[in-house]
DNA sequence: GTATTTACGGAACTCATTGTCCACTATCCT
DNA sequence: AGGATAGTGGACAATGAGTTCCGTAAATAC
């Protein structure tokens, strides 16, 4: 069992900081936000901070769980579905979108000043470890040794970012079907057909 | 003219500064280096580096200008080609795989660091701005009303980036051509055919 | 070539933040 | 109840950011 019976007071600080941080986060940049000012909102020493987590990074990393966890699911769950390939892949793209959404503005605070790197790269990491984890079980049997896996992998997680971010710094408008469906048509398409022969001459005509 | 004449002594120091950054750079993380390194390493006195600069990060972005014009050059060249969509299509994508690729630990140096996000952003942008304005001139016509066309821009220098710091974290193994290739193939195809019936099942048989 | 303008150096100073330490207290666990 | 564990708040040295000032050096203007 991975739950190592932490004492209460340990799980209730550090969830005060983490939440302190969320706070913080609303009003002001991520690397102007100092221990100080996290310990102070969340009514507890500085120095217990530092018994907690050794920086704000760390903080911050460590607010990422419940997210891989809701993201696997939702892949599972698209990869269960019958349908077709395209309605099957990239499971987590609604998913990610409407969390993001949910939770507008927590995310474009996280996107907007240079702290949004770390909370940026941890979904990235999150995201290509679903991503990696699905293009073993359906894309390697279609496109075999053509393109590096890994490197699919990158250009799928990094468009997905990429969309997502620009979504967000427009208040997210669209819907989130919206998006994601734009977004899995341009992914889609792009790495199932790299086998086939360039696509005919643009059609000017209508 | 823009060229304001400006104190030969002005110039130097800045280029010392650009030098002094770059060579640091390789010697450690971005965050780790101070304006007093910075200052030591050019021999210049700290007061003189803030008559130039107000931050570290003011400096680094200010060592952005000729990549734009080298990937501008590309991008016009290359459309004034002739040939298929693809084949004039993103210009810009093997000149800056081939600008990192000669230049490659510093690249690789920028990327690693938090510090990267800088750097990365500053190219982003320019490449953005590439996209949009190629953009603007080809895929509007051949696909109109259907996908934002900031989404497309997005999506696209957000894959370019993906593939591109993923290059350079493999040590740019593959020559930039075949890298260059693929990235293309995925993304243009991805672009150009969100008007198309979706793509068959997938060839399992072979 | 001289006068004027501009940049440089370097020290001094203020301020904010980090990270560590410690003795004391509060809380939890069983 | 009593030992273990966590939290408190203050003191501490260390570091770096910016700013200011003034004497000196160098470039530019004429």
């Amino acid at each position: 069992m991975p739950t190592e019976k932490i004492d209460r007071r340990s799980l209730r600080t550090r969830a005060m900081l983490r939440d302190a941080l969320i706070s913080l986060f609303q009003k002001m940049d991520y690397e102007t936000i100092t221990i100080t000012d996290i310990a102070d909102q969340a009514n507890v020493g500085r120095s217990t901070f530092y018994a907690h987590y050794t920086s704000k990074d760390d903080l911050l990393r460590s607010s990422f769980a419940g997210l891989r966890a809701l993201l696997v699911d939702q892949q599972q769950e698209a990869l269960a579905r019958r349908g077709s390939f395209e309605d099957r892949s990239l499971g987590f793209s609604l998913a990610m979108f409407e969390h993001a959404g949910n939770h507008r503005d927590l995310y474009r605070a996280l996107v907007a000043g240079r702290g949004g790197t770390i909370a940026l790269t941890s979904i990235r990491q999150i995201l290509s470890d679903l991503v990696r984890n699905e293009l073993t079980t359906t894309y390697d049997k279609a496109n075999p040794h053509f393109v590096p896996h890994e490197l699919v992998v990158q250009y799928v997680v990094g468009a997905f970012m990429a969309v997502l971010t620009w979504w967000l710094d427009r208040r997210a408008e669209l819907p989130p079907e919206r998006v994601d469906a734009m977004f899995r048509k341009l992914a889609v398409q792009g790495i199932f057909r790299i086998n086939e022969p360039p696509p005919p001459a643009v059609p000017l005509s209508n």
